[in-house]
DNA sequence: CATTAGCACTCGGATTGAGTGAGTGCTAAT
DNA sequence: ATTAGCACTCACTCAATCCGAGTGCTAATG
């Protein structure tokens, strides 16, 4: 057992013992596993196997008299090349489907995509806002408010708005506004919203002198109102509450940290943004994230596409113990149908 | 000890008592108060004092040979009787005057609100949004989607923007829009949206023959487009995971049902609505509010007004045992303030 | 007559100790 | 290589016990 590759017994007792914890929860003895049937060997055997995994550390025992329970290491082990997915159940993808296709707005859709994830898994189900890698602005729109303030419409993408609010140096008449907006929507149509701030200042620059007082007030605005506020770094998170019935997460003070975590959401982010470049569905396994706080729970994510291109992450988060063979292709396919319908409303 | 008036003795020691039992989260004994120096009496005195207050159901003893526990009916004495309200710290106001006011706006002046209020008592947070019994539309605004798809931008009360997809029965080119925009917007600027959409449905009913087809075709995409969808039905809450640290709300599944209530609204929404007419700052204890997921919760809330005239309500929801004298004066001026400056933003 | 001292009593919580059972590692036999 | 046997470990449960805080009642007291 020279710690490269486990032989062909070690790993069914290793498979065996892993499903057996999912289940059950309890540490699992040798006993146990020689009564299963497809181990026909005597507990003590077993045992020295099982010494064998605990030397390699995939498997550990909570104290001297327990029995055993996978580690980070051992779920590892067991998802990448011992388990065996159970195919989808014909009921669950039609629930998705009809649950997801009934959106008629795209927030919509990421909202009834999260929610089924947490239903159907009864943990937390997170889905990240899609990243809309061109911004095309398509028109803008002013509006003034009281004193000094304009209320800025900027229409993205054939679909999202963006409401902001600016300070101006002096009032302006609606004409002016009106004036304004029609400049820079004409002038900006069509480009990312970074880069037509970038241009914009450019210009500014440049033209300084031979411009007249409007444009130039005109561009100043635009700078402010294209200031790219990133609501595109975000997520929507249901069915926390679900976390709140696992005994296995520990204490009180854990589950607390956690869901600090995730309204703090900085942390998750990050985490998702891992499986932005990953190829299908991706799984970290309790500390394995590197985020503390995420300590016995796993997550389990997918990118999610649009036109064959990676716009966004959605998964569960729940405890290490889940039962993987059904979360992993749940996740897959509502990554799928999520795709699917953004595409639709497109 | 007729029922209707405590005497001043009973009275001192039942304030004596709640203090002592919000400070220490102990049952609170005879000995323990004789002990106290305003109380000058022997715990034999005590104790009969406190038989008449249990059997009055103001006190009881979770168990025969503990102290004894304020009820809600104790709790309540004590706080529309006895409670000596802390004078507000300097400081506190001062902090929360400066958040708040840093806000630009009025939903960025929401949340600091509920944020303020929950770090500063260290308790749940709520604020529930604004009433606007005024919805005074004041632009409309088409934009063409993709097919058959309409965004509807609605401009309310000079602040608020509302987008919509409404779906058509045909494709509509811009210039079509922009007229049907301008129809409406002319139409119905500075009406209540509700009765906007009233009067044009039954202007749509009288004049049907005379009307052209592209007025008919207007006033039928208003209809859906002002369907008064309440994004007024709603709260804010912040510090949530505050809750999780007081060890007297219970075992987590009480805890659990009470995320569920935020998360639901509902139930939230009903009891703040309560004090939509209230003048001042109210108090629910326990049970006292209906709903049995507030179980050991208490909510202290208060309405907030702008130009004198309640338009929402916010407060805290923490352990029933909480310093209400530190908590009430708190949730008072966070009103006040946040009332004045939402006053400043209009 | 209100107050207090004294006393017997109650009960929850912490501590202890024995018993149980699941599990282990090691060794010797197969 | 596998297995049976054995001594040992250790968490968990349960009952017994003790302790202390608190109570209600009664009789004495100013």
């Amino acid at each position: 057992m020279s710690g490269t590759e486990l032989n062909d017994r070690a790993q069914l007792l290793l498979k065996n013992l892993v499903e057996r914890y999912i289940r059950d929860g309890q540490p699992v003895g040798s006993r146990t596993l020689s009564r299963d049937e497809q181990v026909a060997l005597s507990p003590a055997t077993v045992r020295n196997v099982m010494a064998d995994l605990e030397d390699l550390g995939l498997i550990h025992a909570p104290h001297t008299s327990a029995g055993r329970v996978p580690t980070s290491k051992g779920y590892r082990l067991f998802i990448d090349n011992l388990l065996t997915i159970k195919p989808l159940n014909r009921g669950t993808v039609s629930t998705i489907e009809k649950q997801i296709g009934s959106s008629v707005d795209s927030n919509q859709l990421l909202v009834s995509a999260s929610r089924q994830l947490s239903d159907i898994t009864s943990m937390a189900g997170v889905v990240m806002l899609p990243k809309h890698e061109v911004a095309a602005l398509r028109q803008v729109e002013f509006l003034p408010l009281s004193s000094r303030r304009v209320l800025v419409i900027l229409v993205i993408n054939e679909r999202e708005v963006q409401n902001r609010i600016i300070h101006t140096s002096r009032d302006y008449s609606p004409a002016e506004l009106q004036q304004i907006a029609n400049y820079l929507t004409q002038l900006c149509a069509g480009q990312d919203l970074r880069q037509a701030r970038e241009r914009l200042l450019r210009e500014m620059d440049e033209a300084r002198a031979t411009m007249n007082q409007l444009m130039a007030d005109a561009i100043e605005m635009a700078a402010q109102a294209f200031a790219t506020e990133s609501s595109e770094n975000d997520y929507l998170i249901e069915g926390q509450t679900n976390l709140m019935s696992y005994a296995d997460m520990g204490d009180m003070e854990r589950l607390r940290k956690l869901f600090e975590a995730f309204n703090q959401k900085r942390d998750i982010l990050h985490l998702l943004d891992q499986s932005l470049h990953s190829n299908g569905v991706q799984i970290f396994i309790g500390e394995e994230s590197g985020y503390e706080v995420l300590g016995d729970c796993s997550v389990v994510s997918a990118p999610y596409k649009v036109d064959d291109k990676v716009i966004g992450v959605l998964g569960v988060i729940g405890p290490t113990r889940m039962a993987y063979e059904k979360v992993i292709p749940i996740v897959d396919m509502t990554a799928r149908l999520l795709g699917n319908s953004l595409n639709q409303l497109k």
